[in-house]
DNA sequence: CACGGGATCGTCT
DNA sequence: GACGATCCCGTGT
C-alpha cells in the first residue's frame, strides 16, 4: 500500500508498455494539505521523435515541450482549447522526448472535494472521464508542469495500491482528436480498462 | 443518440 | 493571426 513508483518505473524505453503498466495505478494530489486521488483507467502514448501527433514530433524544442526531454518521472502539462489543463508523465531517460497522456481515472480519495472543484451536486461517470476534467477534478494546472513526481516533497505522485490490471482487460484503440497525425493517426495507442465506466467516450 | 458550435488563451507561424 | 492530445450545451430525431 501507498507505494509511490519511482524513477526506474519512469525511466524504461519502452512507452507502450509504461502506458499500460499505468493502468490500475493510483494518481495522487495534495495541494495544500487536500489530498485527492483516484485509480487510472485510460491513457495514451506519444512517443517523439516519430510519432507526428506528438508535441515533439521531429524533436522539436520549446519552451513549452522542453519538459519532455527531461529524465522520466516529471509532469508534462499544457493549456488545450484555453480551457483545459492536460497531464502528462513524462517517461524515458533524459533527451527523449516520450510522453504518456492521462485521460481519466475512476475517482476514489476525497470524492467531495473534487466534486467541489467541478461544481458537481453528486458522482457522476463524467467527474474524471477525459484528460481536462480528470485535472480540474485533482486541482492540477498548466503551472505544475516540469514538477517531479517522484521528490519526497512533490503535490503529484503515483502509487501501486497492489490493484492488479491483467493484460487480458487492457483494450487499444487509436488516440483520440489526432486527425491531423496522418498515418500516426490510427496507431492503436490508447489503452483503457476494459468494461470500466470510469473511461472517457469511444471516438 | 448524433451533430454542431462556442468557450478561451498560450503557443508557434 | 490561426488553431488545438477538449468539453458542454443546444437542437433535432
Amino acid at each position: 500500500m501507498n507505494n509511490k513508483l519511482k524513477r526506474d518505473f519512469y525511466q524504461r524505453e519502452d512507452v507502450l508498455q509504461i502506458s499500460k503498466d499505468l493502468l490500475g495505478k493510483y494518481l495522487v494530489t495534495n495541494f495544500e494539505g487536500q489530498l485527492t486521488a483516484g485509480m487510472i483507467v485510460e491513457t495514451e502514448a506519444y512517443r517523439a521523435p516519430d510519432d507526428k501527433a506528438s508535441h515533439a514530433y521531429l524533436n522539436r524544442f520549446t519552451d513549452r515541450t522542453k519538459v519532455m526531454f527531461e529524465a522520466g518521472g516529471v509532469a508534462y502539462i499544457y493549456l488545450c482549447y484555453g480551457i483545459h489543463h492536460m497531464f502528462n508523465v513524462v517517461t524515458a531517460q533524459e533527451g527523449i522526448a516520450h510522453a504518456i497522456l492521462i485521460r481519466a481515472m475512476e475517482p476514489v480519495d476525497n470524492i467531495e472535494l473534487m466534486q467541489q472543484r467541478r461544481q458537481f451536486d453528486r458522482l457522476k461517470p463524467q467527474l474524471t472521464a477525459g484528460p481536462g476534467v480528470m485535472s480540474k477534478a485533482l486541482g492540477i494546472l498548466t503551472q505544475y508542469t516540469g514538477t517531479s513526481l517522484v521528490a519526497p516533497d512533490s503535490p503529484i505522485w503515483i502509487e501501486d495500491r497492489d490493484h492488479i490490471i491483467p493484460p487480458e482487460a487492457i483494450v487499444a484503440s487509436p488516440r483520440v482528436g489526432v486527425d491531423y497525425a496522418e498515418e500516426c493517426a490510427s496507431w492503436p495507442w490508447r489503452f483503457r480498462v476494459k468494461n470500466s465506466k470510469w473511461t472517457s467516450k469511444a471516438k
